[in-house]
DNA sequence: GTCCAATTTTACAAGAGTGAAACAATATTG
DNA sequence: CAATATTGTTTCACTCTTGTAAAATTGGAC
């Protein structure tokens, strides 16, 4: 991808470490692991430009390891992609939350994985380019309510939900499943135009930032910065 | 923000404080730190302009020297910030009740508790600046009782509690499962619907500022400033 | 250009959420 | 103990939100 990303592979299961290890060294990353959370930790982090981190680790988790990293401004940078278990929503959706940048559920093809990687890294490198332009779209979580050029806009459950997942990874493109999984509440079955038609009733509150939820046909729909 | 703010951060655990000075003193903050509540306390105050002050200390815990602080006229108009566990409620009620102005749970990210530093001065800088005007409305902790325009209305011990909580955090919107757990005793068990009873009763006494407190359908309340 | 699939928009009805009033139950006061 | 104040529940009218369906639009393939 570029002049030689070095990613950080943390598993506690040797073999699933071997296999990434051959796989990301091939395709042109330079390679760590680590297969604890507290020994990933106390490496050097300066020099990682990607994190594949199980959720599922001995000892400290790796969500708990995420938000550490998260919030830690020397690290908090650093793009993570969770490796969960297929069922496991409540930790992708914590996960989300807290500035994971994508997941991937296990078993996972080894090759969908490096595609996300480097997807992750482009996404970063937009990110970097256009650091400056503070935008006019703030969400208020807190207050529950949008903050469009400064003006505020409230927002209804189910939108403030579904702004809340798409934002917080510009760029990354969010299935209606997922989005339903997100802002709906378990065992509520709606169809999946419903999603479309709350997307809808989301733009125009976004009034001129209409534009920043992109729909990616076939999909899904995904935030991007004005 | 503005002409160097000096803040006084109060945690026994260095690196956090380490953390926090660097982020602060980027922030354009004077930084002053204690690693206890009796240090910060020997500490001349009259410069300090923020307390970020952790609840969990050795010796003297910080929602002690939060309540000292209060009580005490000279630095009672000092505002501050409690780092509490994330899953700490009874501090956090705790000190909403003493007069605390704001909390972060940790694992905090940095980022937020900057904001949160900023968006409490700045209020304290509203307030500051309508002192004269003595308008609207005004709530007596200490008489327990609520000053519109400068006219004194009993509040009852609910009433009370739920207008302290909206009051503390303007714009914040609180759920009624927050507002039963501020302002109902523990092991009460009422329903959903008693909290808006409580809010049409305080409606009523605040007479021309009924709209201040805003409701948020699908969220909860949350009170905006006249 | 035409066709097709996907998406967007609109309108409407059902349902959930809310406000006010009245009443009952409980606590407080004298 | 009686009187009063406070608080919790219920009810009804009303508003807001949301899911669905149908029509309009878009974008791309051929």
């Amino acid at each position: 991808m570029d002049n030689t990303t070095t990613v950080l592979l943390v598993d506690d299961e040797q073999d699933i470490l071997d296999i990434l290890r051959f796989n990301f060294a091939s395709g042109g990353f330079g390679v760590e692991t680590a297969t604890s959370a507290e020994q990933a930790l106390a490496k050097d982090l300066s020099g990682i430009g990607l994190i594949i981190l199980d959720v599922m680790l001995g000892g400290m988790s790796g969500l708990k390891m995420a938000m550490l990293l998260k919030d830690n401004p020397a690290t908090a940078d650093i793009p993570i992609i969770f490796l969960t278990a297929k069922n496991a929503r409540e930790d992708i959706i914590d996960g989300l939350r807290i500035g994971v940048d994508d997941y991937v559920t296990k078993p996972f093809s080894v090759q969908e994985l490096l595609l996300r990687a480097q997807a992750v890294l482009r996404r970063g490198h937009r990110q970097a380019e256009r650091s400056p332009g503070q935008g006019g779209l703030v969400l208020d979580k807190r207050g529950k309510q949008l903050l469009v050029d400064g003006k505020a806009v409230p927002l209804t459950r189910t939108e403030f939900l579904i702004l809340e997942l798409l934002m917080a990874h510009p760029g990354a493109v969010y299935s209606r499943d997922q989005l339903l999984d997100y802002a709906w509440p378990d065992g509520v079955i709606v169809i999946g135009r419903t999603v479309d038609v709350g997307i809808t009733r989301l733009r125009k509150k976004l009034a001129p930032y209409a534009h920043c939820i992109v729909t990616r046909p076939g999909h899904g729909y995904c935030y991007e910065e004005a």
